[in-house]
DNA sequence: GTCTATAAACCGATAGAC
DNA sequence: GTCTATCGGTTTATAGAC
């Protein structure tokens, strides 16, 4: 119902998400446009720890409908891939590479100091390997193989968004997306053949023929 | 020479890994039985962010080794790509996932808020992907390709640390070793058949054959 | 619901005795 | 070189007027 609370969270968000928990102040929260002091607390009794939890469940939920709008508009798991990969790195460039990954320096902060918050990081990441895995299951890829490769991905999103805030740069994107994508194709192609399908030149997997980014 | 600043810098990169930059106070050090709080400005007059930086170098330092000596002890590559990822998940259990890598939440804290330290951490991480590069040349990997394949290995052991300090399962580093353990093994198979010599059995890319962890 | 003033604790850093 | 006492500033959180 209310605007300020949005307003709290969308400002808390990003600060999180830039700077960490602990490097965070409530304060600096509050000059950046969020809203007055009281207001926080009023909304948010339990103090900068409840805001995070929230914070970061918003988050979930916001980085999740960007997945399944991703993926889920290509026509086809790999290219859906291709596309939230490079999608992620032009992003990088854009925000001059501060916005990667909205929970994840939250999450490595609190994984051995708040269990609270460490499970509310927990449930994003798992919320969204299913959600990938949802979709390689949708592109044919059996169930137990899809959450394994769906955590791959992620996985390996996740330290390619290190990676490239630390160098700035987006190499590790680029190659991270070449081999995910390889993976997937792989995964796919396996299927079709399983299934008698020829859907392409399958044997030998060439060398070539993935696409090139860098 | 003196053992003072060496005991400062192991509790201090200790707690840094675990909690971060900004969660680790300068009294925590201190209480940590490190050295007293003179102690430390008397060898790191710049204060938390000289101690962090010198920090982050001396575990780049130790990680590299320990790349150089698991990957560099193995037979092969692939293999030795299977043990570090092994190892870092037992390590991982041991330490109840608190210790997975020593600098990646610094990296993503002080990324876009501390530009010394900020390149501290890509040079770190650099010396690593060269160190795996290298390891893959040794192995017959082309250098450019080395360089690439290294970048993605790197990249999934982080985000595979991060998933699983979150969820505090093994999960993830167990789906990123298989796929990464993979991707090792196209690329040193794809060389082999260029150049002609049977390794094994090739054309097709066996769907199984790389070992199945989970 | 929103705001300001402020409390109480803690922060990084310094001074100076030893 | 090592230690303790402490400064000045900032932190999270609260109180209370509006």
């Amino acid at each position: 119902m209310s605007t300020t609370r949005q307003k709290i969270l969308e400002v808390t968000g990003e600060l999180f998400a830039r700077q960490g928990y602990a490097g965070t102040g409530m304060n600096q929260i509050v000059a950046e446009g969020g809203a007055a002091l009281g207001s926080i607390y009023h909304f948010f009794p339990g103090g900068k720890a409840q805001l995070c939890a929230e914070s970061i469940r918003r988050s979930g939920e916001l980085y999740l409908t960007l997945i399944d709008d991703i993926i889920g508009g290509a026509e086809n798991i790999d290219e859906g891939v291709r596309d939230f990969f490079l999608g992620a790195g032009e992003h990088l460039v854009r925000t001059n590479y501060a916005d990667a990954c909205p929970i994840a320096t939250i999450a490595l902060e609190v994984a051995s100091t708040d269990e609270e918050l460490r499970q509310a990081t927990a449930e994003a990441f798992g919320s969204w390997v299913s959600a990938a895995a949802r979709h390689l299951q949708r592109g044919g890829v059996p169930a137990a193989e899809a959450a394994q490769l769906a955590t791959f991905a992620l996985a390996a999103l996740e330290g390619a968004f290190i990676l490239c805030r630390a160098s700035q740069s987006t190499e590790a994107i680029e190659s991270v997306a070449t081999h995910v994508q390889r993976a997937v194709q792989d995964a796919v192609a396996r299927v079709d053949r399983s299934k008698g399908r020829g859907t392409g030149p399958i044997p030998g997997r060439s060398s070539r023929g993935v696409q090139a980014d860098a």
